[in-house]
DNA sequence: TATGAATGAGAATTCATTCAT
DNA sequence: AATGAATGAATTCTCATTCAT
């Protein structure tokens, strides 16, 4: 073809990587493939990239770079807690068709192990998130809009938990038919999905024990 | 006797795959470093196997048997539904520690996209889960000992959500870090990780929007 | 083929890879053109040798084993300095033809520069003809066979340079033309060879420039 | 003015190419950093060379070029033998330092093999000086410089073997490597160098075989 | 005319699979 | 029946060469 490899050619190329990795993983998938799918010729590839190892961190990071945008459109907010909570798991039923790919990837280091850069990606993607729940969290308990007998990192966690495992139900083989086994036609029921996991959520961040305790009775 | 010796020969081989796999994936794995790992020759892991995927899969079905198994027997109990969820989730911190290769195979198997017996492996495993919390929840709420208002199995598909990341955070890498990233030095504080995590669900089970509403305000 | 690699497989694989390197150097021989020409599989060439390099070291260093062995078993001997050399010249003649590759070998190894190990092949190989011959000379010089106005080591060196480059002009393209260009058709006359080469040295070794001086004129 | 520069740029590109193939040889160089060092494209690089072998050999063709120059001007001289040997040693020691690539590419070439083009080149550069040190040593006897009973053209080889071999000792790795094991520190010494060299030459060319027999016993 | 990005054939290396022993 | 050496197709990566700009 020999054309100037314009930005979206190279663009291109990475969308053809992180298509081809999301389905194949690192080693499953073949660089001459995703070459010529892309439209390029090997070498180009090598041009860039300098080796397959650090094309599959191109697309992983790219991948990454994305979903960490869509993350801090999402969080940006001074809205209460359960709020913001429905316009994450609406954000994550919205986005989950459109970025599809980028969470299969996000599941693929996830599920590497092993591998030197896994925890380096680990401490850099959830970094973000972490933080900006626990102190949303901490601002919540301090402003009395939620119970304060709880860790606020560890619920921050649990909840991300909860919204990880729905992208994943929504975007991976596996999840998504393991969803499907527990919530049946449910699940493609978007409104129920956010209707009860907000029920779910604001429950555990409204409730103290003690107030369990002496209403009691399970 | 000489089939003792093969049978004892054979668990080798498939502890062997399994944990070369669960580090490799079924790419990056070796089957000859495996067969060599295992004190066998390839030769023989051929008579018993077609070929390498057949071979993973034997791996896989190993990892999900014992998986079950151990599920199966912390799930049998007639106890109150907080009991049984704190038993769970002691069982996940006991046997992360055990067992952790084949969550890692789990784990494995849950990232595979685009592969026909995915959404098999899924169906079969989830299947007993769902089956069991769903109708526990179910029961739990016709004994009046929970709150009414929810869908069963929804939330027993949130509660699995929450073991099943507790899970991957005690096993895999990236997991691993992501949990530490959120939970500091308390992660490794197995009683405060079971408390607020039982915390987190009794409220969610256990409190209705109509009590919510009329306290409140978040 | 599946048959079990002999000694003498390998001895021949060795063969046909240094006939191959010989002729087109590290570079330009073929891994696999090798292994078919040898009629083995290239896999069979990579479990015995870690990589190309490696296996063009083996190559070499049965090359240079072969040359030393022959020269231990010519300079093995008690005779004087001239004896000793026209025996050497003698075996130069005869050994060229059959063992050609070999020299071509230590040839290549010779012109290659900028790599760590050349002067590591060089110490070794030179080491034993260099203290044999300066030994020699230095015996001869106290016995009063040669004159003893000389140093010995620089000697040494001269008369190796004469045998290296009769080697070399008979075993390697390059230097047999240049050879022929100088000396015609006596070149194919190995007892005029002799005969030059030995009047050559012995004068070299044996003459003071006092005894010159008081002649002279040239 | 503009062919000014490119002749420049040209001379340049030879330069680069000497250097590189001097150290990496025709195989292992590449053209692309060849024409990067040079400051060129790889473009004009194929204007001017058809391939990359042809560019090889003009990199040869210059480098044997000035050698060729060089040793025109030694060699032009009426003087003495002796007298012309040492001028022609010193020279071999001063133009080494300046000339080393030169003489590398010339010990690329003499360890080729199989190649067509490599008596091609034997016969153009070796025809000179054979010629020269032939004809040198034919009008020498006849004055009676020296001893009658040589075959010219022999002597002549030997002369220039040595005088080969010195040039390897000071430019090529390897051959550098060996000189220093025979000559240990004296290699640094170039007057030692000289004087020991004509030392050798001198009496090879001066004393016959009946004077050394009837003064003699070796 | 010069450029150098793009090409893709070719070379090194790996490893699933076979089958002679 | 078990072995594991041998096979060679497949994959990664390089680099001589081309040609659109």
């Amino acid at each position: 073809m020999l054309k100037k490899l314009t930005e979206e050619k190279l663009s291109e190329l990475l969308e053809t990587g992180i298509a081809e990795f999301a389905e194949k993983g690192l080693d499953g998938a073949n660089v001459n493939t995703i070459a010529k799918k892309a439209g390029i010729s090997v070498g180009v590839l090598y041009k860039y990239y300098e080796n397959k190892e650090e094309f599959f961190h191109a697309c992983l990071r790219k991948s990454l770079d994305i979903l960490k945008s869509v993350l801090n459109e999402v969080t940006q907010s001074n809205d209460k807690l359960l709020v913001r909570a429905e316009r994450m798991i609406r954000a994550v039923q919205d986005y989950s068709k459109e970025y599809g790919v980028y969470i299969k990837m996000y599941n693929r280091i996830a599920s590497e192990n092993g591998r030197k850069y896994v925890s380096m990606y680990a401490a850099e993607i959830e970094s973000m998130t972490a933080r900006v729940y626990t102190e949303f969290i901490e601002r919540a308990i301090k402003d009395g809009d939620i119970r304060n007998d709880i860790n606020p990192r560890l619920f921050a966690f649990f909840f991300d938990n909860l919204l990880t495992m729905l992208q994943f139900s929504y975007c991976c083989d596996y999840y998504t038919e393991r969803a499907r086994v527990y919530c049946k036609e449910d699940f493609d029921n978007d409104e129920m999905i956010v209707s009860e996991l907000l029920k779910f959520i604001e429950s555990a961040f409204t409730f103290s024990r003690s107030e369990i305790v002496h209403r009691d009775q399970m």
